[in-house]
DNA sequence: CTGAAAGCGCTTACAG
DNA sequence: CTGAAAGCGCTTACAG
């Protein structure tokens, strides 16, 4: 049978309430006492029920985190790392994926409620139907951090996409390329168009809206998007000598696709992708790429959160942005560009 | 503040036990009271709280799952599957991974007592400290599945490894190749392994020991394993027409260290992964491999393990094995280079 | 069909 | 420094 406290203090010939006290350290307990109950518990393998501890203590030491899938390298990356950083503070994490199912966000922010979570991290984008389930929480005292600046009463960790974007369109820009067809999907990837076209205005270059591809479709397979776009890039004889993707699944399905097109990388059109995932550095050719300070940001939303549950009171939503990096690969290598295209320079 | 069971009660005015009986729709109920009571509690937004029921009902409609990684595909996968079978259920996933650490091991198996899951599910491959836990779990009455066939006394599901390799390997055979060379990796692929050696015996092929490459030591960077294994075979001047690898990240890594020698994948040497990850397909030159039927399994474990939790007395371990399938594509394909790849483009 | 009461395993003032 | 007792939010015999 399960052990509880009192065969502990049976064990030991104390109260249950000196045991509490020698497994919480709190307050004073004689040192020779202190040793026979631990003792007792080592002797009887006792760990204290949570459960019990919940009822009392008002809080889980349990945090609920909403992903949109696990099988997303960035995803599980950034799971991993905020779970062992929560580990290391004495929290369990509770991972949910929603598959971006509305019913299955509904779904988890109940689990979370039910479990009584200490706090939540969203990553997932919330639709209208859930999003309201934050304002909720809120209310109910329950701290929150998103990993997207999409919730203005939010406080949030997130990258700094925008500049990522621009960075690597810059970059682009710089090997000479003037025609960059855009490739991306729904909300997530706003951002990171948004940077596309940034750097496309900053440098006076007028935006072809005929080479960028985009959806407001919930895209599950993105490899196989960024094959169809391409695809559809050719059909339609859009022009452009390089691609920038939205993320690194994109461009590697956008690579496959150029090739069987007959079309080389990096040499006729260059490819750039967006998370670093460890494929890119893998792929062939190697994929130029930006990367998002995982480590960093998983540490930095947890501590965030674990400072809004030590402290509710805070007034105003803060916002923590890191910067990314472009990471220079083969597919858009340092390759000098064929002044073949002499029209461009009309630009 | 938290709508307690007490609130609905005041609201509706009833007790909180006829409350309760309506939550758990147990026993009979007056239509009207009910109706009362369902409004309440939507009025309130209550949702009872977990940790009064877990301490009374002796069930914490908890799993926990202990598996190596998160960032593996394969782990991730099978970590979602698991997760969205238990969900319907109504059971909460919590999610550990070890990182092949027998600290962290440790620290999981506390956090799983702690919580006092129903059961647990044990991906990862145990280390002698930490498999005591097991036993003493099992002693507890805590069921348990796991997900390799290590321990004898433990319910299982599997996937048949022995067989896999086997039929990959047999495929390699029969496309004329008989210098096949093997890389593996500690414990994990001792199966894998094994049908390597069992097709390569049953064809009457002598073992040439000089060109099977495998560690005990934790491998993390399977993809840099797989690249620095070949370099090794080159090196060591090996002979070899064909590489079974124990995963597919290997295999990638494998492909990458042949071509960077000149060696040409698949027309001077045959590659075939295993797992099937994502990339596998996507790959340059896509991977053959072998497949795990990981839907199949996830929801075979849950089944399983819920099984026990509902009758624990199961005398004796039952193994359950799933067959694996061989994925054929260009790595090793019966493929003849097909010049089609001539249209070019004029961008 | 419904309510009063006991009890799950803990923690924590309150006394001593 | 230590113990008796109240109470956390529920469920469930036990009465009615």
């Amino acid at each position: 049978m399960k052990v509880t406290i009192k065969d502990v203090a049976r064990e030991a010939n104390v109260s249950i309430a000196t045991v509490s006290r020698v497994i919480n350290g709190k307050d004073r307990v004689k040192k020779e006492t202190r040793l026979k109950i631990e003792k007792a518990i080592k002797k009887l393998n006792f760990r204290p029920d949570q459960a019990a501890r919940t009822m009392i203590m008002k809080e889980t030491k349990t945090i609920g985190l909403m992903i949109p899938v696990l099988t997303n390298e960035y995803w599980a990356g950034l799971s991993e790392v905020i779970q062992d950083t929560l580990g290391e503070k004495g929290y369990t994490l509770i991972i949910g994926s929603d598959n971006m199912n509305p019913d299955k966000q509904e779904a988890l922010f109940n689990v979370f409620q039910e479990r009584k979570v200490d706090g939540i991290i969203v990553g997932s984008v919330l639709s209208d139907k859930t999003v309201k389930h934050v304002d909720d929480l809120k209310q109910e005292g329950t701290p929150i951090v998103s990993l997207y600046p999409f919730y203005s009463n939010v406080n949030c960790v997130t990258g700094d996409h925008v500049q990522g974007a621009m960075d690597a369109v810059q970059h682009l820009l710089q090997l000479g390329h003037r025609k960059i067809a855009y490739i991306g999907a729904a909300s997530t990837s706003d951002y990171r168009e948004m940077g596309y076209r940034n750097a496309l205005m900053m440098s006076s270059i007028k935006m072809d809206e005929s080479i960028i591809i985009k959806t407001n479709d919930m895209v599950r397979k993105f490899s196989h998007y960024g094959y169809e776009s391409i695809n559809k890039l050719i059909e339609s004889k859009g022009e452009f000598t390089a691609v920038f993707c939205a993320n690194d699944l994109m461009a590697i399905g956008a690579i496959k696709a150029l090739k069987e097109a007959g079309i080389k990388v990096p040499e006729d059109v260059a490819v750039v992708g967006f998370d670093d995932i460890s494929m890119a550095g893998l792929y062939q050719p190697s994929l130029t790429t930006v990367q998002q300070p995982i480590k960093e940001m998983g540490k930095a939303t947890v501590d965030m959160l674990l400072e809004l549950i030590l402290h509710k009171d805070e007034p105003i939503a803060k916002k923590v942005t890191f910067p990314m990096k472009l990471i220079v690969r083969e597919s858009c290598g340092a390759k000098k560009f064929m002044p073949s295209d002499n029209k461009q320079l009309s630009l």
